[in-house]
DNA sequence: CTGAAAGCGCTAACAT
DNA sequence: ATGTTAGCGCTTTCAG
């Protein structure tokens, strides 16, 4: 590896002045500058970033703490934030901490460990207490998506607005004539939203019964458990109310085994609004989260932490959206008159 | 930030007897040592990663680029390499290209200057010449899953038979009994599993025709762009190989907005086996790639290289599988009486 | 068993 | 406009 010693002495000058060249600081001669520069062209000079974020004491490099990128909802947001802090020059550093938080503390002390100028931490992925306690100790550090009403103590952060879309669920169920209704959650994630699914079913009279609530991880397979568990009881619900898209593919897997027909006799929507629910069979509806939005305003909180500004404990809330595809429908037993029709876009 | 001097001023010895302690080395007093743990672990210390790859020329990082996390191929993957590069004590660094030449050499010299240990490289993630040039420079590197037969110079790598996988592809849907078949491909990525595929049919005595040969750029939006234009077309085939079960979706959902049936009027086949593919309507009958033993390979060759063995270029071939599930089947079409039997597992 | 000192590659005052 | 110097936190000889 060249480094800016080798330059200096290749090109007959010192360090400082190797160093100013290509900092493009201003007090170097246009001359000995086109000779440096030319010169690391040449000997393919890459500067060291360990040595450089040891003498700054700032890495340019921004922590990012995920669940899994194996659930599709999460890569879709991975990628529009390391764009963004490519652009302004820092590097991203993925962990995964599959839901385990043993595995979430190792990643945020290696990331500690590494310097990283800031974290940014999704939802579900680690004990906030850790982060507390980082946060506490200077590191910048911005919380994502972050499931669901937990006190955060002064960390910023930017969510969706979950409660919202639990309620965005039910209403547009209740909307298509539904009264026996399930939910599949991943609790006690995703609290939240099932609180508002919840609670909105419950102020129009169809208060959810518990055995028509199940548990589920996230995954296709917990989804596709849990829909199973449903739909072979007698209380067979006509619609369903999975708290992530991945949940609710594995809902529509269930029911085409039962030889449940969707849209005609089960209704599904899921949550996330994942690019691949959109080309299945039936198209999913569901509410649409914003992740583009979420992955800008995350980035932009860090950024103005690492920036100097702290404790101006931001708290950015973002709406979800109905999105209606085809699973969902008017429930074929609807044996009242005013079954309100189906809106579809 | 704590370091050695703070606990080395705090315990009332210097420095290097607290490296040592802390580095296990044997020369270290049980009671020292014993004071040295203890106040480490109360005062918070991390150890500052960056001074010590500085000052020992090794980071303990690998880079991993592929094109694309969005893709869930590549998660799967991308997973189980961070999980292997853990237990070993490496830290992965994750960049996508997204299939940009550009952003692929931007993130390798990011890479370089991190003065990371070593890279892995996916398939149709960069160019293959800006890799040649580090690995001639030292850089241990090991390609993975490189598309397809192009040359690499003395780089181990790890790949998949991609074109046993085309072969696989075809005698499968020339047993179910096709005649007309069409495929997607992503050219000139995914040039070998396309000449095994062509191959196949050939020495069949079915050779593939110009017009039933459509590009795709391995999206679900090309796949379906794709299979429109040939179903939509006089000579519509009654079976689709499409290079990646990405496209295969994107497929599918051609097929069913023209009101065909899949398997019934047309089959369809994929090739990755990503996990969502199992869980669709019809499920996805496709050709595996063993995802895990890729990563495990990789790994373990880069890890090999890293230690010193280098210039043994290895190339390892793992053989992908055929997995049939319901997007295919005999064709309805088939009026000769001697249509062979679908196997189904 | 413990300490002193040099050095990894770079930045950042402070000279000249 | 260029040079000198110290220091970032750690590892690594080499001495005591």
């Amino acid at each position: 590896m060249t480094t800016i010693y080798d330059i200096a002495k290749a090109v007959g000058v010192t360090q400082t002045t190797v160093a100013n060249a290509l900092a493009g600081r201003g007090n170097v001669s246009e001359a000995t500058r086109k000779r440096i520069l030319q010169c690391a062209q040449d000997m393919g000079y890459r500067p060291n970033v360990l040595a450089r974020g040891l003498a700054k004491g700032k890495t340019s490099t921004i922590g990012f703490l995920l669940p899994t990128i194996a659930n599709p909802f999460y890569p879709e947001i991975a990628e529009e934030i390391e764009r963004i802090t490519h652009v302004h020059d820092y590097q991203l550093l993925l962990c995964n901490t599959h839901h385990d938080y043993a595995l979430g503390r190792q990643n945020l002390e290696r990331l500690v460990s590494r310097w990283v100028d800031g974290i940014i931490v999704m939802g579900s992925s680690m004990d906030l207490v850790d982060l507390v306690h980082q946060f506490e100790h200077g590191l910048p550090i911005v919380l994502c998506n972050w499931q669901e009403n937990e006190p955060s103590p002064g960390i910023p952060q930017v969510n969706v607005d979950f409660r919202l879309a639990g309620e965005l669920a039910a209403h547009h169920l209740l909307a298509l004539g539904h009264q026996k209704i399930a939910i599949i959650v991943d609790e006690p994630q995703q609290t939240t939203r099932f609180a508002g699914f919840r609670a909105a079913l419950l102020s129009a009279g169809i208060p959810l019964q518990d055995e028509m609530i199940q548990l589920g991880d996230s995954t296709i397979e917990s989804g596709h458990a849990a829909a199973r568990t449903l739909l072979t009881s007698p209380q067979r619900p006509t619609a369903i109310f999975a708290t992530n898209d991945w949940m609710a593919i594995g809902a529509l897997e269930a029911a085409r085994e039962e030889g449940i027909r969707v849209p005609e006799d089960l209704s599904i929507i899921g949550l996330d609004n994942v690019i691949v629910g959109a080309h299945i069979s039936p198209p999913l509806t569901t509410i649409d989260i914003p992740k583009h939005q979420l992955a800008k305003k995350a980035t932009e909180l860090l950024m103005r932490q690492i920036d100097g500004d702290r404790d101006q404990a931001q708290s950015i809330l973002i709406p979800p959206e109905l999105l209606i595809r085809h699973s969902t429908a008017v429930p074929s037993s609807a044996t009242m008159g005013d079954a309100p029709s189906l809106p579809v876009r």
